[in-house]
DNA sequence: CTTGTAATTAGATATTTCTCTAAATATCAT
DNA sequence: ATGATATTTAGAGAAATATCTAATTACAAG
C-alpha cells in the first residue's frame, strides 16, 4: 500500500464523505453526483484520486460506471493510524523520502 | 475533535514521520530537527499544523520546547477511519461543509 | 450510423501548502 | 544589561490542489 496516497486521498473532505456514502452500498458516478454541489468533472478528479489510492474500486455496467468501497483496504488504513501512534511497533521509516 | 485539521496533518509525509519520532519519547524542537534535512522554520511550521489539531502536546523547558505525542486522540482518530469504512456506524455527515 | 446520455480528460485559474531567508521573541549565563 | 542559544513568526516564491468550462470517449437505442 502507498502510504502516501492514501493519507493523500483521505485529506479532503469530499472525498471522505463519497466514502461515506459508499458505506452504505454502491453507486454510479451520476448518483454519486446528486449527493455534491460540484460539477461532475470535479467529481471525477476526486473518483481518480480515491481509486489510485486503492480505496474504492470501479466497474462498467452499461454506460454508468458503478464505484464501491474497497473494504479490504480498511485494515490496512487503520493499521497504519495505530503504527503513527502505537508505541510497540518498531517500524522503520521509509516513508519520508527525505535523505536522513 | 476537528476532523478536518487531524486529517490534513497526517497528509504530510515529514508531519508522520514526526508522529513516529515521537512515539519514541518527548523530542524537543531542536532534537526533532536534527532528524530533518528541512528547515529548523519549516518544522516549526508542520509542529503548528500538528499542534492546532491536537497531535501533539508542547512544554516549556527552560530555553527548549518539549513536543509529546497526545495519544489520547489516538482512539479517536482510529475510530475516524473505521467511522470511514465501517458499514454498521450512521453518523450523520457533518463535515463536508457542502449543502446537500 | 446518428443521436443522446454517462463519464472522463484537457486546459485554465484561484487557493492552499511547503519551503526558504530574515527578523523577532524567549530564556539562560555571564 | 549583554551575548548566545532555541524556537517561532513574517513575508515571499514555487509547487500542488480543487474547481470550473469545454472537448472527448464509451456505450445504448433507434
Amino acid at each position: 500500500m502507498k502510504q502516501q496516497s492514501v493519507f493523500k486521498a483521505l485529506a479532503d473532505p469530499t472525498r471522505r464523505s463519497i466514502l461515506r456514502q459508499l458505506r452504505r452500498g454502491s453507486r454510479t458516478a451520476g448518483e454519486l453526483a446528486e449527493a455534491f454541489p460540484i460539477t461532475r468533472a470535479s467529481l471525477s478528479h476526486h473518483f481518480g484520486i480515491l481509486k489510485a489510492a486503492d480505496l474504492v474500486r470501479t466497474e462498467r455496467r452499461g454506460q454508468h460506471i458503478v464505484y464501491s468501497l474497497n473494504a479490504s483496504v480498511m485494515e490496512e488504513v487503520a493499521a497504519l493510524v495505530m503504527d503513527l501512534f502505537g508505541s510497540d511497533g518498531d517500524r522503520t521509516d521509509e516513508e519520508t523520502g527525505h535523505n536522513r
